[in-house]
DNA sequence: CAGTATCCGGTCTGATACTG
DNA sequence: CAGTATCAGACCGGATACTG
């Protein structure tokens, strides 16, 4: 069991943990971002699929295009009137992992009854995938096993 | 770029993503978990750590310990009268991996400037270590080769 | 389609104070 | 220490209606 501490060896505060909660730790904006790491790209999309309302949904597209997770950019296929789209940036992009471990931690501790709806593979080798911590050059390292390193 | 979809596969409300956000999207549920992967595990070094009202916290705390991801317990040292603790069950230390992705996406995406505050290594080897997807027999996958599968 | 404008009711928040 | 009680204000969520 993890050893009784008084206090976290970096205060909140400093941690890039309260900020990263600050900008998507509220009901929509992680649904959000799953559905654009879907593929979803278009208001009346995200609308349909998470039946947000329509008021929230705009502020908090708003919101994570001014923090450069989803960018605006305007489609136009040929014959048809151009459409505002919302598609992930890099920095977005790049919550996937979070995502997924999210999801699979749902899937194993909150529907212990049925199978999980949705699984990841490697398009490779067709193995299952799951999340870990691995050393820079690929061993596994057990939760346990981790050691907190500060900078001072 | 991820390819434009209209509907995600899974619809949100069976994805196990939308019950997890439910339980920890909040604003400080997620900072008194990392307290207590911390080792913190007492109501005012919860508070004063993490500033949060009391009421707050004692409402946090108790849907935390209903949800099964804390587990209140009484303890006494000797010569010391009883104290409540509450510390991570299996089901909220398997949040773990989650939290360090999203710490190390915040080090990486919110704080360009100066170097991430904190970093863990293994213990053993004492490498650096990130999370990763990995195959079951220990291969690191990146995360454009992941495919979904859904289960029927 | 892709939004903005308004409005209302509820929940969250935080401060203060009090108890075992 | 570890909470509960209370209270005012901010913010959020949802419904409805309206525009380009």
């Amino acid at each position: 069991m993890i050893p009784l501490s008084r206090k976290s060896p970096v205060p909140p505060a400093q941690c890039n943990l309260a900020k990263a909660v600050d900008l998507i730790g509220d009901r929509w904006t992680l649904l959000i971002l799953r559905s654009a790491l879907y593929g979803v790209r278009r208001f009346d999309d995200f609308q349909s699929e998470l039946g947000t309302p329509r008021t929230i949904l705009s502020g908090r597209l708003k919101n994570l295009v001014e923090q450069g997770l989803l960018a605006r950019r305007t489609y136009k296929s040929e014959g048809r009137r151009a459409r505002p789209e919302y598609v992930l940036t890099d920095k977005g992009e790049a919550l996937r992992p979070v995502l997924i471990a999210l999801t699979q931690w749902g899937d194993h501790w909150l529907d212990c009854d049925g199978q999980p709806p949705i699984s990841f593979t490697d398009m490779q080798s067709r193995q299952a995938v799951h999340t870990a911590f691995v050393t820079d050059d690929g061993r596994e390292v057990p939760s346990e096993n981790l050691r907190i390193v500060l900078r001072r």
